[in-house]
DNA sequence: ACCGGAATGATAACGGGTTATCAATTGTGA
DNA sequence: TCACAATTGATAACCCGTTATCATTCCGGT
């Protein structure tokens, strides 16, 4: 059965508390700030196992590899920074957007993501 | 000096009949209809002087490896087929994206993708 | 037509992100 | 507290898109 362990308690909570999209590099590096000693592959099995329970969904940003965001967030999009290539979110969206396809294309989806500057990098240097 | 070569002036066609992005792979299959013997180190050595000439641009979509399409195609967005994984141009763009981000963010760019299905899949199977 | 260097094709090597392996650790029901 | 299976951490292996290597081919100026 499944077990409850310190490892998969931190990385919910550090995803839950992120606020914006995380790799699995952030999840990491965010959750030894609670566990130290946590692994890469712990982070990748509960990333996945979390999917698996529809507890996170991914996110897809063009030139990035998959972010993770908790899954009942309402619908939105994101923000992409180039400096510090964080994902923010953006609870915004177009409208009329699945009338942009010609004659003939089904739309099921759409992404929307914003390119530039975050407010932390555009002060000072990049965040954390 | 550079020269003027067979495998540069069919991959130069193939873009530009194409009419929608290009991945690499999809390059080379496209033109080796016209040129057989063609291989996939040439188009990627192709493609990267196309780029650094400005002849043509990267298309990134989400979930997908770069693409490529001429450089002088006018603002637009993509539509993405997730049975064939094509990519198709869309000749529209919703106004006001720009003042989606919140506050303190600089939006430089945006993408905006439509992921659904394409005509040929809706209705025969995928298309060439 | 000749020559030299640019371009090509086949394929090995590379790079990074992700997954598999396995001994050691640790929840959890009894 | 015990026993055992689930989980973990370190790291090797893997995957796949892209790049490097190198002998061969082929433009293009002479």
């Amino acid at each position: 059965m499944e077990r409850r362990t310190k490892q998969r308690e931190v990385i919910w909570r550090t995803i839950q508390q992120a606020g914006r999209p995380l790799g699995p590099q952030e999840v990491l590096k965010l959750a030894q700030q609670r566990l130290p000693n946590l692994g890469i592959a712990t982070v990748y099995r509960t990333l996945k196992a979390f999917l698996e329970d529809r507890r996170i969904v991914v996110v897809e940003v063009p030139g990035h590899t998959p972010k993770y965001e908790l899954a009942d967030l309402k619908h939105h999009h994101h923000f992409v920074c180039r400096k510090c290539d964080r994902t923010f979110d953006v609870n915004d969206c177009p409208r009329g957007i699945k009338n942009m396809a010609p004659p003939g294309f089904v739309v099921e989806e759409h992404y929307v993501a914003l390119k530039g500057i975050c407010p932390d990098c555009r002060n000072h240097g990049a965040g954390d």
